[in-house]
DNA sequence: CACACCCGGTGGTAAACTGCAACCAGTCTC
DNA sequence: GAGACTGGTTGCAGTTTACCACCGGGTGTG
C-alpha cells in the first residue's frame, strides 16, 4: 500500500525529507548509483548493510512510485527486472556526494569505504557533473560523455584503498 | 533512551542517515537554523509541520548527544534552555541547500516555503560560506562577519513573497 | 526432467516511531 | 499569592518499520 500522503508542509525540505528522509532509500539509491547494482538480487545479496528482502522490494516500489527509479524487462533473462535511475534520483548526486563529505568530517567512518566520498569531495562540482552525464549515459541511454569514466575512476581508488590495507591479499 | 548504536556500515553516506536520516531532526536543524527558533517552546508551537513534544524532546536528546547541538541556561529566564547549532550542523548548509534545490526542482512545494531555498540557490556555494559565517557568530560566538546578513536577506525574500501573494494585508 | 537460480511475497514477531493529551515543578508577572 | 508560562515527562494507542525465515512460481541449464 502506499502510504498515507500527510504533505506536513510545502517546505521543500520536508518535502524532501518525505521521499528519502529515511534509513534505506538513499542507500537503495547509492548502491544503484555507485555500486552498479541493476537486479534485485545484487541489491539484496551485495548490500554492504543487510537490508531485507521485504524492505528492498518496498523501498524499490515507493521510489518507484515516487520517479526516483524505473524498472524494465531484462532482455537477457525473462523474469529479471532492470532498475534504473531517473533524472530526478542522478540530480541527487550533490546531495549524496555532501552527505558523503560530512560523513567523513565528523563521523567514525571505514577508510575504504569513504575513499569515494573523498575522491568525489576532491573533484568539487565538475566531477560531479560529469559523473552525472555518465549516469545519465547509463541509466537513461544518453550519450555517452568523452572524458575518462568517473566510475572507474573511484572503483580505482577502492581497489586501490583495499590493496593497502592487505596488501599480502 | 539511545537507541542502539547499530552501525550497519562504516560507508559515510550510512552513517550520515544514522545520524540525520529520520523525518524530524533535519527539520529541527532547519527551525533553528533559518527560524531563529532557540527554545523548546518556539521550536514546539512555531513548527510549520507541528512536532509533538515528546518527538521534539527525544530529538534534541539525540541531537544533542550527536553534537549536533548544544544547549545552555538562558540568563533571562532561569529555567529556560538554549538551543544552539555547532560546528558539525552548521556544516550541515550544503546538505540543505541541495536538498532544497531538488525539492524545489521535483515536488509540490509551496511558493512562500520555497523562497529560501531560491534564494540560496541562487547564491551558490558563497553565499552558503557567508551564511555559515554567520552562524558562527550567532551560535558559536565568532567574529560577526563583514557583510550583509544572509539570514536578513532570507527574511527579507520571505516576507516580500508573503507579500505578492497577499498584497492587501 | 532435475536442478539451481531468480524475483519477490507472506507470515510472525519485535521494536521503533508517532500523535495525543494530561501532567508536573520551577519561574516570572502582576 | 494567583495565574500564566517555562522546559520537559509520562502514559497510552495506533501505525510503521524492521528482522527472520520460509515459500512459490517462473526461468535458464545440463
Amino acid at each position: 500500500m502506499a502510504r498515507s500522503a500527510t504533505l506536513r508542509s510545502g517546505c521543500p525540505i520536508n518535502l524532501s525529507l518525505e521521499v528519502i528522509g529515511d534509513h534505506w532509500s538513499l542507500l537503495v539509491i547509492r548502491d544503484i548509483m555507485f555500486g552498479g547494482r541493476r537486479h534485485f538480487r545484487e541489491l539484496l545479496t551485495e548490500s554492504e548493510e543487510g537490508i531485507a528482502s521485504n524492505i528492498l522490494s518496498d523501498r524499490l516500489k515507493r521510489l518507484t512510485e515516487a520517479g526516483l527509479v524505473t524498472r524494465a524487462a531484462d532482455p537477457q533473462h525473462r523474469q529479471k527486472q532492470i532498475y534504473s535511475l531517473t533524472e530526478q534520483s542522478i540530480q541527487l548526486v550533490p546531495v549524496l556526494a555532501h552527505l558523503g563529505s560530512w560523513g567523513r568530517r565528523f563521523l567514525p567512518v571505514s577508510a575504504e569505504l569513504s575513499i569515494r566520498a573523498q575522491v568525489l569531495e576532491e573533484g568539487g562540482p565538475a566531477l560531479w557533473e560529469a559523473f552525472m552525464e555518465e549516469l545519465r549515459a547509463i541509466h537513461l541511454g544518453a550519450k555517452q560523455p568523452a572524458g575518462p569514466s568517473v566510475l572507474e575512476r573511484l572503483d580505482e581508488a577502492y581497489r586501490a584503498e583495499v590493496e593497502r590495507q592487505t596488501p599480502g591479499g
